[in-house]
DNA sequence: AAGTGGTCTAGACCACATA
DNA sequence: ATGTGGTCTAGACCACTTT
C-alpha cells in the first residue's frame, strides 16, 4: 500500500471533520498558515489540501476572511409536466408562472436575438439542412435577481420568419404561447438531460461557485405534422436545481411534484 | 479592467487551441517545462494552467507521457419510459434489457445487502417512520466491464421482509419483476435528477476521470394504495450518460428515444 | 540516459478587509 | 498594523516509461 501524499491526508482529515460536523455549515476552517503549522508542511501544501475541498464544492473561499463550510441551499424543483400546454398559463412564460407560484420574482436579460447557424447537435434535432439558418433567442433568466438559467431557443425559419420571434423585444406571453397563437400545436416532445462542468463563460454568466456542475436540458417540441417547432437549450446551475419527472398508470392518480 | 493572472492567460490560450482544433482530440499538449519556457514562467505556473484544463475535463493526464486532449465518448441514452412495467422484459432486470439492446454486455457486482437505516431524504420518500429500518441493496452495474451506475435500492420492510430481496444473491429477474411477483403493482412513480461533483469514494468506484460530475437519479415507485414500494438511488457518471424523457398529446404518436 | 508528471519546500510580493 | 487569501519563483527529489 503506497503512502498517500501528505496533501491528500490533510484533505481527507478536513473532509471528515466537515462530514461529522466538527466544522458545521458556515464554520470557519483553519487558515493556510495555521494548517501548515499544525501538519508541519509548507503553506503551499496546506493550500493545495484546501483547494481540493473547494473543488469538491464543500467549502467557500472568502478572500480576506478565510474559508467556510458551504451550506447547501434548497434546490428548486423543475417539473417536466409544467411545460406542457395543459399546464401553461397562456398569459405568461412558463418560467414566470412557476417562479411566481414559488414566491420568487422572475426577471430576464436578453443576451442575443439573431438569425444564424446553429450548433451541430441542435441542427440535428431541428431537422433543418446542415448550414441552414434558424432564429436564435438567447436570454438569462433570474429568480430574485440570482441567475438561474441560460436559455437558448432555436426556431426554424418556417416557424419564426416575419414573426415577433425575430424581434429583440421580450415576449410578454412567452415563446411557447406565441407559437401556439401563430397556429401551431405542440403534439409531442422530448427532453434530454446532460451534466458537465461549465465553461468559464458560463461560470461568469450564471455566477457559479467553484466546483458546481451545470445541467443542460435540451427540449425538443414537435408539431402535429412531425416537424420540429423549436429546440430549447437550457443551462441550469446544478446546485440550485433538481429535475422531476412523473408517470402513472392510466387509472392511477397523477403526482404533483 | 484588472490584468488577468498569467496562469489564467495560459489556460485561456490552451483552451482556445483545443476548441479551434489546433490541438485535436488525442493530441499531445506541450509539456510543463516546454510551456514554462515558452511563456517565461516557472514550471509551477505552467502546471497550474494545465491543472485548470484538467479540472474542466478537457484533457487527460498520462503520468509519464504527457497530457492529451480528451475525446468525448458517445453518451449512453437512459430513457425513462424503459423502466415502466409495460416496457419491461419480465425475464431480466431493466438494466440488462437495455444494455443488450445496445449491444453491450451487462454485469454487476453486489456491494452490500443489509437491513439498516436510510439517509434522511430517502426516508422521507419511503414514507417510513424516522429511524425505521429498511432493506438496502447496493450494487455496481457495468457495461462491457466499465462501471456505469452505482445503484442503491431501499425497500420498506413490509415489502421486503422474508423475501429474496433480503438475500445477498443476485436477483436474476431484477428487483422490479420480483416485487410484482410478490403481488405488488407499480401504479405511479417519480424520478428526481440532481447533478453534483462526486466524492472520492464515488470517483474510485465509478472510475471517474477528473472533472467529471455525477448525476443522481432518485426513482420512487408507488403502489396502487399510494404506499412507496421502493426508492432507488442511482448514481451515473455524467460523461457517459444522458437522460431522455418524452411526452405526447393523447392523439400524438409516441417518440422512441 | 533523458523526459515525463507528482510532490513538496521556503520564500516573496500583492490586494484587501478588519480591528 | 495584522491577518487573510492570490500569485509566482527557483529549486529539489521522486517514480515511471521510453529511447
Amino acid at each position: 500500500m503506497p503512502q498517500a501524499p501528505i496533501t491528500q491526508q490533510i484533505t481527507d482529515d478536513l473532509r471528515k471533520k466537515i462530514e461529522d460536523g466538527t466544522y458545521g455549515p458556515g464554520a470557519l476552517l483553519p487558515s493556510e498558515p495555521e494548517l501548515a503549522g499544525k501538519y508541519g508542511v509548507s503553506r503551499q501544501t496546506a493550500r493545495a489540501a484546501l483547494k481540493a475541498l473547494e473543488q469538491e464544492g464543500l467549502i467557500i473561499v472568502h478572500s480576506t476572511r478565510g474559508r467556510t463550510v458551504r451550506n447547501r441551499p434548497p434546490l428548486r424543483r423543475v417539473s417536466s409536466t409544467r411545460r406542457h400546454a395543459s399546464h401553461r398559463d397562456s398569459g405568461k412564460p412558463e418560467f414566470d408562472t412557476e417562479a411566481i407560484a414559488q414566491g420568487q420574482v422572475p426577471s430576464r436579460r436578453m443576451l442575443m436575438v439573431s438569425r444564424g447557424p446553429v450548433p451541430r447537435d441542435v441542427a440535428a434535432w431541428l431537422g433543418t439542412d446542415p448550414g441552414q439558418e434558424a432564429v436564435v433567442r438567447k436570454r438569462l433568466q433570474l429568480l430574485d435577481g440570482i441567475p438561474a438559467v441560460i436559455s437558448t431557443s432555436y426556431y426554424p425559419l418556417w416557424v419564426a420568419e416575419g414573426t415577433r420571434l425575430e424581434s429583440a423585444d421580450a415576449l410578454p406571453e412567452g415563446p411557447d404561447n406565441l407559437i401556439e397563437q401563430l397556429g401551431h400545436r405542440f403534439a409531442r416532445g422530448m427532453e434530454l438531460l446532460q451534466a458537465r462542468m461549465p465553461t468559464p463563460d458560463e461560470v461568469r454568466t450564471l455566477e457559479l461557485d467553484p466546483g458546481v456542475p451545470v445541467v443542460r436540458m435540451l427540449h425538443i417540441d414537435y408539431g402535429a405534422d412531425g416537424r420540429t417547432l423549436q429546440v430549447a437549450d437550457d443551462l441550469y446551475a446544478a446546485d440550485r436545481h433538481e429535475f422531476a419527472f412523473q408517470w402513472a398508470e392510466p387509472d392511477g392518480a397523477p403526482v404533483d411534484g
